[in-house]
DNA sequence: GCAAAAGTGTTTGGATTACACCCATGC
DNA sequence: GCATGGGTGTAATCCAAACACTTTTGC
């Protein structure tokens, strides 16, 4: 993180940052975007990017700031986690770090390695590593908000590609809760989220080809407005 | 708040609070405490206790210990909230604050007066005044996620004097979703609840009297663990 | 034709809803 | 007896689960 390009004691006896967890999804799994420390403490292991939140910066802005630094992506809204601040999480002093989490969509963007990590990855939820400081449990608490919210919120469309198919649909909300859904009753339950189904097909399977749908996130905002329907999942 | 008792100048450039929101129930209505100021800034306007984090503690005991100094109360479950840091949100300095919320019977007792405030008083979350600082707003998503757990977990329980009767719970569920529910239908879906029915009664009522019943919480704890049953509303 | 996954229809049982009715108490 | 809320039963409806079946594509 950058605090450390800046000399330690310099900042204080306690500080604010914030960890950003980059939740994406590919290949049927809900992955986390973690970078490589490249420096003590903690080197070498995998951490939630993170960074000191400037003294006059709002908590979210430093969140984007970050988001921004390692994928050049702008305008993704931030979700707040939670708030971590036991006096010995690190080991260099007093930081009480506040988490929020991003949805995004893989395949849209590059990751940059960024100053301060060697090496930045996508890694699945089903399969996470030891991680730097408190991060496993940072880590597993904001999960446990994700999947409260996806089931309360629209949100899964923001880490489906534009188009997808309902089996890729499906198969988001299978990973995220552990547990096989009948496809013919998962279509039922989601059959009022307005969606717009293309004319185009998957291409390049060897069976029958999936329509592909988008949310249509118009309506659902006007359906918001007059009280018609609200997301449940 | 007790930072106003230290040097100013002295503290930092920027510093962590924890707020502490009390919700009781009485009366048919969700109630928050809150406390009138009895200094500067916001003097004489009401706001949410709260209080500077210590150098070595941790967030969840900085909350407790304002909990402890306004109603002597221990060992009440912290649940934390959300985290407030617009840069402006304190006129003398970049103070971030962690919000936490307990529930309290409100017959339990005796609210003290603390050094640091002028009145204490419980304020129905249906005519709430201006509060100091951007307290209207913490107040307000607080309350949100208030509604949100007493959705999916039995913390109704925690607000509910330890008798109650199936009509107070009822009312209860009324004032935070603001509908109204058969009664029949709602003794239906709390079929399930562990219970225990007393054979005392309501006193000095005009009406036939109603049984009294308590949260049956080892039961509870037991069906969490066999999967028999789990809290939804 | 076969494998594989897309896509749809039917049946069933349990939950939710609306509503009606009886019961116990104070005055 | 009457007012007031406590407490319960029933029928209609909706919803979710289980499961079977048809369709479309590549090979």
């Amino acid at each position: 993180m950058s605090m450390y390009r800046i000399n330690f004691n310099d900042f204080f006896t306690s500080a604010f940052s914030v960890d950003c967890i980059l939740f994406g999804y590919s290949e049927g799994e809900i992955k986390a975007l973690l970078i490589k420390r490249a420096m003590q403490p903690f080197e070498n292991l995998w951490a939630i990017p993170g960074d000191l939140i400037y003294p006059d910066e709002d908590l979210e802005q430093a969140a984007e700031r970050v988001l921004f630094e390692l994928t050049g992506l702008n305008n993704i809204k931030m979700h707040q986690s939670q708030t971590f601040g036991k006096p010995n999480r690190h080991p260099q002093g007093r930081v009480i770090t506040i988490s929020y989490f991003a949805l995004l969509r893989i395949e849209d963007f590059e990751v940059k390695a960024s100053s301060w990590a060697g090496d930045v990855q996508w890694v699945s939820l089903k399969n996470m590593p030891d991680l730097a400081f408190d991060h496993n449990h940072i880590l597993a608490s904001t999960y446990e908000m994700l999947k409260l919210k996806l089931q309360n919120e629209p949100i899964c469309f923001d880490l489906l590609p534009e188009r997808f198919t309902l089996n890729e649909f499906q198969q988001l909300y299978e990973f995220a809760f552990e547990q096989a859904f009948d496809k013919a009753n998962f279509r039922k339950k989601i059959k009022y989220i307005p969606l717009i189904a293309h004319d185009e097909k998957q291409q390049n399977v060897k069976h029958r080809p999936a329509k592909l749908f988008s949310f249509n996130r118009e309506q659902y905002l006007l359906s918001l407005e007059n009280n018609s329907y609200t997301f449940k999942m």
